[in-house]
DNA sequence: GGGACGATTGAA
DNA sequence: TCAATCGTCCCA
């Protein structure tokens, strides 16, 4: 069963963690569909959290994160790689999930390669999208936690809050 | 208008 | 350890 909008629009803190273990349907032209679990997250937190991208206010790339849960956030790093992420809480309260992993693909690059993920999903709402959701899957993994990765600018306390949640295999 | 840099990856 | 590769952001 699909999540709803009401899954999205809680604290990222309490969404991350529960996205591990849900299934993330692409679905393709003619019916073809990939069906992969989320299995590595990471939380982005507010205009507070120095790695978040919405520390520096609202700009034309980061505006999606200011909207409700639930909503996609797609942008280019390095020229090269597409990072899919999962907006939460409510209106005007930045905080987005970024999907590092899921079965089949490490690297939140990799996986957005392997989904067809690019710029044309950004603003998509998971909620109603025909080619992008999330589902239950009744799966409840435990799983660790670790500090974010590649934020060394972020300043010791934002660069090293364990906001990185990694299911056990 | 210009320059520095990034929530990465894969090869050397 | 390091190059690839380009949109975004900040300063002028």
């Amino acid at each position: 069963m699909r999540l709803d909008s009401h899954f999205y629009q809680r604290d990222v803190l309490d969404v991350a963690p529960a996205l591990l273990g849900k299934t993330l349907v692409r679905m393709f032209e003619k019916g073809n569909e990939i069906r992969v679990t989320i299995t590595e997250v990471e939380a982005y937190r507010g205009t507070d959290d120095l790695g978040c991208h919405a520390s520096k206010g609202l700009t034309q790339r980061n505006r999606v994160m200011f909207s409700h849960g639930g909503m996609v956030y797609v942008y280019l790093i390095y020229g090269m790689y597409w990072m899919f992420n999962v907006v939460t809480s409510v209106e005007n309260d930045p905080q987005a999930v970024l999907v590092r992993g899921v079965t089949g693909a490490n690297g939140p690059g990799k996986l957005t390669r392997l989904l067809a993920i690019d710029k044309t999903f950004y603003g998509e709402d998971l909620s109603t999208s025909n080619r992008i959701w999330i589902e239950e899957s009744g799966l409840k993994p435990s799983f660790v936690t670790k500090p974010r990765i590649g934020i060394d600018y972020a300043g010791h306390y934002w660069s090293k809050v364990p906001w990185r949640f990694i299911m056990n295999s």
